[in-house]
DNA sequence: TCGTATATATTAAACGTTTTACCTCCTTGC
DNA sequence: GCAAGGAGGTAAAACGTTTAATATATACGA
């Protein structure tokens, strides 16, 4: 009793007419008397028809449609950098796709595939880390030999010159440390993840670069690593540095979930944000605002990064740019909340 | 130069062979001998052969993918809920397709359409109110034209009877406020949205049905609706709230995210949550423990909710199952922190 | 030696669309 | 009265895959 969807030619029968007529009339080509053609069209609408994308697709009609891969729905700040791709994607006539590869590059790899076996017109992908050098090399194999564009957003990949659009972490960073030495701080520590994303790898680089110029020398015992950046990893790896070292004025978190995992930490042990130590995150996630203590963080234009990262995929998609392209944006600044206090200069 | 993309007939040129041999080898259909089988396996994966979906689509094979329609991506609740979809998708070999309808109807009916012009085996919609009742009509109609089974989440579509799975609001908002009067609270306001999907009603509808039972009388006055539940809104409505009476103990706000918004206008005016005012949430946001004053709030279990779409989806995408069900789960219950203080009896 | 399996491969149709080339009628102008 | 041209339509191929039906060669048992 499986409802038979509505197809050109049982509608043909229908009318007593060729496929080509129908066809022909509910795409607004000519070579069909207007009556015709209005009685098709309402009946057309009148039964839902919605033309099957098989039978489209297989004579090369472009779907219109981007597939986005990106590594972690759960980060709100994914929600703007989307929101920025339909902006554009919406003024091209596209749809959008959305995946979540979860920071895992089996997922990613899977869902990459699906997308090419769905044969989307183009891809905006947030690169994870491949442990397996050789399952990441076949990927980027495999996605080359599909022929869809592609444009990764944030992270690149190590070893490969791929369209990107990403913010300057290192500049990030650098203006984080020099915004806590404005604030008189000198002993920072860095608190990340053991992700090998260039996001990751980049900000803990501006890190060192910053602490070295400002300094003269970066200590690599400076930085932290937590497994994954979420709160409750992050929390418990602070706790463990609170009960290493006390040394310290201030912690640059990787980003606002980390650092609302250190927060969490250091007033855990009765201690005081900003009073004993300061807390600068970066992201400017939407809840840093209201959080415990409000965040203090560097902030990006996410929505900005989106948009660009979709006009050049359609650019390509539509044949108006061949060369590949890196786009770098720059952070928009620290944006200051309460978790920074000013130090008295020793 | 576009690399065209490896195909069978082109296989089957290369090889010397029929189409059908090569296609039987792929799929590990008998009918071709070991050594043959083995050589086109093997230079198919050498240059990445996928399988051209439109092809395969059009001879009627399952894709295997469902479509996932959530009202809003920023929600960070959708998070748990897709990710007890994808757990049962995967068991089952099924990929996702995600698609954020931004609690906008008319992109709501965008995104359907093409999830059907795509053939998904099935789909999961969390569906937003069509102030457009003919369009609602339209698109429910295309939907069941398309013959694609779906299962709606979290919100019923009022006047149809579908698939559904949610929890019980009205159960939940009781729970609320039995905790409140637990802690010796008989003043409560509730604030809520001006959104007509069932979960805002539901917990309207409760709020004020557990007040009648308790007080023998409910007052409608004491709901408040922001325009959308934003924390910035729900902050400009509590403003004005508290602009016009301060005779309330207690707030009940419609989730988390209205919470914080209320939260941070009750401090903005010098006053003390929970010492002043208690409030408390809805849903267990991630952000809850950690926000500025640890929210208070009942906890549903997103993830079973999505396990549980998915499961009825996949019974009736693969024909296990027939007639239509509504799942109702209650709500796990109060989850306390410090946003609600114990008032001294009066 | 024949008939019968068996293994291996091919042919051709089918799925739903679009599109090129073609056909038939009717106007119109000369 | 006829050519030219337009309007309204059809036939058939093509896209990439799967699959039922069929073909051929070889091996085997009787």
């Amino acid at each position: 009793m499986k409802n038979k969807r509505l197809t050109i030619k049982s509608m043909a029968d229908e009318f007593g007419v060729s496929t080509a007529t129908i066809s022909h009339a509910l795409n607004g080509l000519p070579g069909v008397s207007e009556e015709l053609r209005s009685r098709i069209v309402d009946y057309a609408n009148k039964n839902h028809y919605i033309p099957n994308t098989f039978g489209r697709g297989l004579k090369g009609i472009a779907l219109k449609v981007i597939g986005i891969v990106i590594s972690d729905i759960s980060n709100a700040n994914y929600y703007c950098q989307i929101n920025g791709i339909e902006s554009v994607s919406d003024r091209f006539g596209y749809n959008n796709i959305l995946c979540s590869s979860d920071d895992n590059w089996q997922t990613e790899a899977a869902k990459i595939k699906v997308l090419i076996e769905k044969n989307v017109d183009g891809m905006i992908i947030v690169p994870t880390e491949y442990p397996d050098k050789i399952a990441e090399k076949e990927l980027y194999q495999t996605l080359e030999a599909s022929g869809i564009p592609f444009v990764l957003m944030n992270r690149l990949v190590y070893g490969r010159n791929y369209d990107l659009v990403k913010t300057d972490n290192l500049i990030g960073s650098e203006m984080a440390i020099n915004y806590l030495f404005q604030k008189n701080h000198r002993r920072i520590i860095h608190l990340t993840t053991d992700q090998n994303t260039s996001t990751v790898n980049d900000r803990a680089a501006g890190f060192l670069a910053a602490m070295e110029k400002r300094t003269g020398h970066a200590i690599e015992q400076d930085v932290y690593r937590c497994e994954r950046p979420t709160v409750d990893l992050a929390y418990e790896k602070m706790i463990q540095i609170l009960g290493e070292r006390q040394d310290f004025t201030a912690v640059f978190a990787y980003n606002d979930t980390v650092a609302f995992g250190a927060i969490k930490a250091i007033l855990s042990i009765g201690k005081s944000v900003p009073d004993d130590i300061s807390v600068i995150g970066y992201d400017d996630n939407v809840f840093s605002p209201i959080s415990q203590v409000p965040l203090t963080t560097v902030r990006q234009d996410n929505y900005y990064i989106g948009e660009k990262a979709a006009e050049i995929l359609l650019d390509k998609i539509e044949g108006r740019r061949k060369k590949t392209i890196k786009i770098i944006i720059n952070p928009e600044g620290v944006i200051e909340r309460s978790s920074v206090k000013k130090l008295d200069i020793v």
